[in-house]
RNA sequence: GCGCCCGUAGCUCAGGGGAUAGAGCAACGGACUUCUAAUCCGUAGGUCGUAGGUUCGAAUCCUACCGGGCGUGCCA
């Protein structure tokens, strides 16, 4: 498809004088295929030419001769439609397809540059909720798909693993705790105590300024107060390792907030030295107002370093770990200001990199009756999200599958696939509303769908064997064939398979503008429509029961869809089963 | 108060200068002796928050207002 777009630029360049550049972006893509695949809008050559639209339309038309992947052009109304020659973009692209194979969708744009994402990033205090879903589903996607396009990427854990509330813990956990419950159940168990400071800090406000004395205690490498930190965090930290596990995420690195502590102090000097720090009521403050930001708190009164001076000593030493030519930020909307103050630090520091820095920021979830606070114990965990989306996966092939093997095995890639997918599909910026209803419906516009329709297509692979042979392995992965050895892809002439293969055609772009917009949700989309292409023509072409060659053109046709649905869903962080 | 984000079908959302505003869910009606019905086909459902403006053309850009959310110096 860009091969095409890039023909009907140069024709149009050549006729109308226009720059190619300007050509490729205003081309656009008709309402409706009967129209073609790319429309040229003639207005804005009317102005240039004073000539009416349709009429620049019709002598466009007149002049414009058949290419290689160009049928024909046609004048309707102001624009010039322009047809793609289906059995000729299905030749090029189905051997490329099945030959790349579980390499098709990667590219070098890329070239090895570094990028990273910094993602999930839990409270280690707390447990991991639902709200933590999205910095998780969404960095990894990005992860995943910018590692496909050929850059370099390094994964980040920027671990909640320090600040004032470990100072709350610990002051709870001397109180109230008990190391055997700690052991039984640990992430529960500091949430529990967690809300339970609250509560008791909402009679006794006292406890509140105890949590940032011990958190300064901590800061300051008391023995004590690092011997119970270092339990809290490694116990928490297997837990979250066991549920990343399970969601099949992995990271480069787990440096958290508490690996930049020893650093802090080199940062702040620099920031004086540079004179952005200044003294106000006993804190250091950075004064922003000058670039239209609030100022912002560097340093607590009490000595204490905060978030973001943290954020600055990370940056920098991720800069001369890593030599980045990107770094995204996958945190909430919430925390905008905090990155625009950040990213505006970094640049006053003199650092040429600060404008390679970005904040992909995402809407919060919240209930019908509020948003989610995990000081008022209003959460859901993840880890109940997860396990009820399996069980209802499970139920689901018990019902429609008795005889299917593995089921545990594939009730975790479905209701894991549901789960992650239903939140990549909607554009990040959105606030988004926790709705059990919604997480377990497998049906429409969700990974399930996008698995089932994968997992037919095995299973016409399977029963189709032997007349793919040519081409497929019995596995159903390609067998490297000449070109001339294929089947005629010229058969594939019938509407849905056309809307199909033209669908099938734009997988790149969606791929390469999931990137550039660092927006998931291209691709998400992109995939339903693929899906949706091929249970139309599923449903009125049959694939095993067609004569000859035809059988085998449709073959060679669903392998490349399924090989795409499962690149697709992977580049998601979901799993496509061959059965279910 | 000020700043940022969001407002599209009953519900959840696509579309973010161009042709008749699209999906899914829910509702209703059809399709399983035929490649797994987690599917497919059809019907119904819309003053694109409101009012102005820019433009040949606005759901899309600008301004104001309304509604909701988030943020706004000692949390992250």
């Amino acid at each position: 498809m860009l091969q095409f777009r890039k023909e009907i630029s140069a024709l149009l360049a050549a006729l109308t004088g226009m720059e190619t550049q300007e050509i490729e972006s205003s081309l656009e893509v008709p309402p409706a295929p009967e129209m073609g695949q790319y429309a040229f809008p003639c207005f804005l050559l009317s102005r240039r030419l004073k000539k009416p639209p349709p009429a620049i339309a019709e002598e466009l038309a007149s002049k414009i001769e058949p290419g290689e992947y160009l049928e024909r052009a046609e004048n309707k109304g102001p624009y010039l439609n322009f047809f793609v020659r289906v059995p000729q973009l299905a030749r090029r692209l189905l051997p490329e397809v099945i030959t790349a194979d579980e390499n098709y969708g990667r590219l070098n744009r890329g070239e090895g540059k570094t990028v990273l994402v910094d993602f999930s990033a839990p409270n280690i205090a707390k447990p991991f909720g639902v709200g933590h879903l999205r910095s998780t589903v969404i960095g990894n996607a990005l992860y995943r798909i910018y590692k496909a396009l050929g850059y370099r990427v390094v994964g980040i854990n920027h671990l909640g693993d320090w600040g004032t509330q470990f100072g709350k813990l610990i002051v709870a956990f001397r109180r109230w705790g008990e190391q055997a419950e700690l052991e039984k159940d640990p992430v529960h168990y500091l949430y529990h105590l967690y809300v339970h400071f609250h509560q008791e800090a909402e009679k006794d406000p006292s406890l509140e300024e105890e949590a940032r004395t011990q958190f300064r205690n901590l800061e300051k490498g008391d023995r004590d107060a690092l011997e119970l930190w270092k339990g809290f965090r490694s116990l928490s930290l297997e837990e979250f390792q066991r549920l990343y596990r399970f969601m099949g995420i992995e990271f480069d690195s787990y440096h958290g907030e508490s690996f930049y502590n020893d650093r802090i102090e080199e940062t702040i000097k620099l920031l004086q030295e540079k004179g952005l720090a200044t003294e106000s009521q006993g804190a250091l403050v950075a004064d922003l107002e000058p670039y239209g930001l609030p100022s912002c708190l560097l340093r607590k009164s009490d000595g204490a370093a905060l978030y973001i001076t943290r954020d600055l000593t990370a940056a920098i030493y991720r800069f001369e770990t890593y030599g980045f030519a990107k770094l995204f930020y996958v945190v909430g909307a919430e925390q905008t200001l905090h990155f625009k103050q950040l990213f505006k630090i970094l640049e006053l520091l003199g650092l040429p990199w600060a404008g390679d820095c970005f904040h992909v920021p995402f809407g919060l979830i919240y209930f019908k009756d509020g948003r989610m606070s995990t000081r008022e114990g209003k959460v859901i965990f993840l880890e109940e999200v997860l396990t009820r989306a399996r069980e209802l996966a499970f139920e689901i092939i018990k019902e429609k599958n008795p005889s299917l093997a593995h089921k545990e095995e594939v009730a975790r890639k479905v209701g894991l696939g549901a789960v992650i997918f239903g939140d990549l599909i909607n554009d990040r910026i959105k606030d988004v509303e926790f709705d059990w209803e919604k997480v377990l419906d497998f049906s429409g516009e969700t990974a399930p769908y996008i698995q089932y329709s994968h997992a037919r297509i095995c299973s016409i692979l399977r029963r189709g064997e032997e007349s793919s042979q040519a081409f497929l392995r019995p596995d159903g992965t390609a067998n490297a064939v000449a070109p001339e050895e294929l089947p005629d892809t010229g058969l594939l002439s019938s509407l849905e398979e056309q809307e199909l293969l033209i669908t099938m055609a734009r997988f790149q772009e969606a791929v390469i503008r999931s990137a550039e917009e660092l927006r998931p949700s291209v691709l998400a989309r992109y995939l339903v429509e693929l899906a949706r292409d091929f249970n139309k023509f599923y449903h009125n072409r049959p694939v095993l029961t067609a004569e000859g060659e035809l059988k085998e053109a449709r073959l060679l046709l669903i392998s490349s869809v399924r090989i795409m649905l499962r690149n697709g869903l992977e580049l998601l962080g979901v799993e496509a089963p061959e059965e279910m």
